[in-house]
Formats: C-alpha cells, structure tokens, sequence
DNA sequence: TAGTCATATGACTAACTGGTCACATTTTAC
DNA sequence: GTAAAATGTGACCAGTTAGTCATATGACTA
C-alpha cells in the first residue's frame, strides 16, 4: 500500500503518475516493467517512487487494487438483471458487463490480464485471497441455481465453476483478437451480443 | 534452428544442455530465463552457447520445437479412438492424450504452455503459424461433425471451436492444482477419468 | 612432425535493473 | 522570521543481462 506522501500528492500529479504506471506494468511483465521507464515518462525523480511506495511489489499490488477497484466499480454499475433472472441470464449478464468494463478500462483490464494470469515472481496472500474469493463468489451462484434445479444437478459445482471462469477468461481475449480492426468501441455491435448469446445457449444447451 | 556444431555435439552432451535450457526456459518467462544460468547449470563456456545458436531467440524457438516433437510423438502413440468414434469420444481421446502427454514431458508441456500464453518479445512467422494450424486442425473436426449431424449446426463452428480450445487449453492447469499434492503420476486415477468425462458431458448436453 | 580446423573458453562490454542516501527545496507551524 | 518537518532529487551502487572476441585446445591429416 502506498505510503501517506503519495495519498497527499495533488490530484493531478498522482493521476499523472497511476496511468503512466498502470500502462507500464500493463505493458510488460513484472519483472521487465521498469521503475526507471516509469519515472523518466513522469518527469520525477527515482527516488520520489520509493518516497511514495515501499518498493516495486508494493506499486504493483497497489496498482492491481486500484484496477479491480476501477472494474468492479464499472461493473456494479451496469444495470444488473431483474432479481428473477434465471443462472444463465445472470451469466449472461455478467459476461456482457465485464467485457464491457474491460473496454471502458482497457489498461486497467490488461494489468489485471497479467497479473492473474501469469505466474509472478512473488507470493501475496492478499493476492491469493482476492483470487479465492472471485472463486467463491461463482459457487454460490452455482450451488444456488442447482438447490432451483436451474442447474443440472449431476454435476460437481467444481467443474461447472471450472468451465465458466474459464470460457468467461478467454472471452475477452477472443472478442480483441476478433475485433483487433476495429479500433473502438466494438462493444454493443450486434455481433458481439450475438457471440454472448452463442456462448450462453452452448453453456446451456450443450453442443451435441 | 541450431547451428552444425551442435548437431555434431556427443548425444550425452547435447541432451544434458537441451534439459537444462529447457528446464531454465520452462520456468522463467522468455526474458527472465538466462542464458548465464543455463551454461553455469551445464558447465560449459558462454560462449559455446554462441557456438551453438544464433542468439537466444534462436535457442527458444529450437526448445520450442523440441517440446512440439516430443508431445506430438507422444500423443500419436497412444492408441486412437476407433474410427467409428463420434465427434465427442474423439474429443475425449484428445483430451486424455494431450494431459497423458503433459504428464509425460511436464517440462516440453510447461514450456509451450508459456510459449503459446503468454507474449513474447518477438514475432515469429512459423510460431504463428504453428498457431493456425493447431486451430485448423479443430475446424476441419467441428466441421465434420456438423456435417454428419453429431453437433449441433446452430453454431458457428468458430465458436465451438473457441469453447472447445479454451477448456482443453485450461484443463491442464486445472488438473495440476487439483493434484498438486499427489507428486508423480496422477495420471488414470478413477478421478482425473471422472473429470474428463464430466468436462465432456457438459459440452455434449450443457449445464442445464 | 607440422599444419589445419572445428570447437571451447571466459574475461569483457554496454546496457539495463531496483534500490539508496546525502543533500536541496518547499511547506508548515509557531 | 525562523525552526522544523515533509518532500523532491539524481548520482551512485551492486546486481543482472545478452552477446563478443582474442585466445587456447586438441583431434585429425599429410
């Protein structure tokens, strides 16, 4: 977390400073982000960083904070489905809201990409906490729609939670790749629905 | 690809550099991974390594393609379905085969996992088209599929594709946090059977 | 024996890294 | 106005990296 020096810093200044950061550590792997990148584009001085945060860990977790801070606030906003909706509205309803504030936050998202992602060189049990709870959340989703029979019971809530993070993970990555021409906003295009949709009915349905 | 001088390198010799290099580039990200360890791992000058390759890219794309041998081979020993099989037994096959074969070669596996999830610092025309013909290899399959009416023809094969592609490439993951305490072959216990066939079961009849 | 040639070597370079610290400057408090 | 506290600074340190190159080695040939 930062230190108070940086929490009294100008609203602009540290504005300034986050975005350059956040972009950086979006950029590049953990341990290729450079401090010194970082405080050259900033136009401070290097010792100013360590006057703001412990060391480049403590930047980093901060960094991850604030963006899951930035999405889920983006998120909670979206309007959320009717209380009656059924699991696979529900779903369909958080797919679309975070892929949705992944575009309105797209550094933000790529930094959280990366850092749940790939393995870093460092171990944080706020990390691993945050994780586990992103997991639990889903269980009780599942457990709940499979007491309704909304869910086909036969199945171990571990495993559907299994497949749905995992479809829900590489959405994204597969709508940017799709849309990489569109240089936008490509969110809202009928073909993105149609592909939640499509996603949806499959999880539903089954392929067969 | 290497250079002649290491292709006339003594079998013991060459095979102890490429583990090594292997195990260095498995475990640490492309820029993280270091050529300095590796020849004070191996016990031979730096400047062998030079000797040897063109530079590091070079060596990583050789470990690459290594990995890709060694699982492919592996794979397409094991025995395959009939060729009666349905589209989902195949697809059950391919599963079992590809984490069989991870579970095999767990240092090939880890490396082109890291080789094909995560971003290099470099573009690669054969790596890319590695890619594709991986993808290709799945679209002629669904597309098949649809044809004799086994899947679904609602869907745009490219989706099913996605769906498919996105639990397998997980599946591996999954399985090794499931089974990180069980040390060796977790491979063919009644559960990882049992996780295969429910994977199956979803994409065959969906969740509800 | 002398000469050739593929191979092995490791000190060295230039470029980077995160982090420190003595000092300079600015802001605050009295 | 002056002292004290907070903040800013950048040269510097010890460490890392990929890659080079003049030199050494030793197997093979004639």
């Amino acid at each position: 977390m930062p230190k108070q020096t940086f929490l009294n810093l100008p609203e602009e200044k540290r504005a300034a400073f986050l975005n350059i950061a956040l972009d950086e550590f979006a950029s590049n792997e953990y341990n290729r982000a450079s401090i010194t990148k970082i405080v050259e584009k900033a136009g401070i001085a290097k010792g100013s960083v360590y006057q703001y945060f412990q060391d480049k860990q403590d930047l980093f977790l901060y960094l991850v904070d604030v963006s899951n801070q930035a999405l889920m606030g983006f998120i909670q906003q979206t309007p959320p489905p009717d209380p009656s909706a059924d699991f696979f509205q529900t779903l369909r309803w958080q797919m679309s809201a975070t892929v949705l504030a992944a575009q309105r936050f797209p550094v933000h998202a790529k930094l959280l990409r990366r850092a749940y992602s790939s393995p870093l060189p460092f171990q944080d049990e706020v990390f691993e906490k945050a994780k586990q709870v992103r997991d639990q959340h889903f269980q009780v989703l599942v457990a709940q729609a499979q007491l309704t029979g909304q869910l086909d019971s036969r199945y171990r809530p571990e495993m559907v939670v299994f497949v749905v993070q995992s479809l829900m993970g590489e959405l994204g990555n597969f709508l940017q790749g799709k849309f990489k021409d569109h240089p936008g906003n490509w969110v809202g295009l009928p073909e993105v629905d149609a592909t939640f949709d499509e996603v949806i009915e499959i999880l539903k349905s089954g392929l067969a």
